[in-house]
DNA sequence: AACGTCGTCAACCGCCTGGCC
DNA sequence: GGGCCAGGCGGTTGACGACGT
């Protein structure tokens, strides 16, 4: 049985491993109540429990739409991507997955998944992709009606390299509208393919190498999980930039 | 057998949010 | 607008069993 330190004004309030007789009790009142005022099914059934105890062991135990057993390699996997891609969001993943908890959920990631998501970010770190989007110079001095659409793969440790020489501060990443640029074409069509980036990639804007302080001159990068998703993502919007009306607008 | 360590999971805690008055 | 309350949520704790030494 569980010890856990109780306060003076709760001492009246158990706690703790729940019995069989509290359960069958909260079930007959969550019967007759409905599942809400969890203080009043407390108070009313005579459990010496906080309402929240009350409904904490319904939702997580005691309701008939639970699922209980363990967690399938198809629930593993939905947990897995859907982690990836909202983090510890543990009710919002739960609603995915019907007759499981958020409580569960959480449990079943910090004991199973969490040491193989850090071993797989390490590996992504490794692969780390860096796709060269286009500046505005481009869109001036290229010629014809379509940028031509590029992007180089760099070795690990030229990407290490530039990494080492930018923020770490993650608000700096974005922030493009302190230059002459503000409310550009360009930045608007590189808001736009940054917001195109799905949630599960991490993008960081680096500096072009000597002016890493200027953002106008700068490098979209995501980290991807592999190369595959390369082709999946992103190339439609600002390679396809009008850059003759940019043009007229500098 | 005894002890230590580790993994699992139920339950609690504290903070936040939204609804109501 | 502000206070109060219920409920939701993510983080943390601690009991307990399994396993290793």
């Amino acid at each position: 049985m569980m010890a856990y330190k109780s306060t003076t004004q709760d001492e009246t309030l158990r706690k703790g491993a729940w019995l069989e007789e509290e359960d069958e009790l909260l079930v007959t009142f969550v019967t007759i109540f409905g599942q809400r005022r969890w203080d009043s099914i407390a108070k009313a059934s005579g459990l010496r429990r906080s309402g929240k105890s009350c409904r904490l062991r319904w939702l997580n135990y005691l309701r008939p739409d639970l699922k209980h057993g363990r967690i399938s390699a198809e629930e593993e996997r939905i947990i897995l991507h859907l982690h990836q891609r909202w983090g510890n969001k543990w009710s919002k993943i739960a609603r995915k997955l019907p007759g499981r908890t958020d409580n569960e959920v959480k449990n079943y990631w910090r004991s199973h998944l969490r040491k193989t998501t850090l071993a797989q970010e390490q590996e992504n770190l490794q692969k780390e992709i860096r796709i060269v989007a286009p500046t505005p110079q481009d869109f001036l001095t290229q010629e014809g009606d379509q940028i031509t659409k590029t992007w180089s793969f760099e070795d690990d440790s030229s990407v290490m390299e530039n990494k080492l020489g930018m923020s770490e501060d993650s608000t700096d990443i974005f922030t493009l509208s302190d230059n002459a640029f503000a409310s550009s074409p360009y930045e608007t069509h590189l808001t736009d393919w940054i917001s195109g980036i799905s949630d599960n990639q991490t993008v960081m804007i680096h500096g072009e190498e000597g002016s890493i302080l200027d953002p106008l001159f700068c490098y979209p990068t995501w980290i991807s999980e592999n190369e595959t998703d390369v082709s999946a993502h992103c190339f439609d919007s600002l390679w396809d930039v009008d850059y003759k009306n940019l043009k007229n607008e500098m």
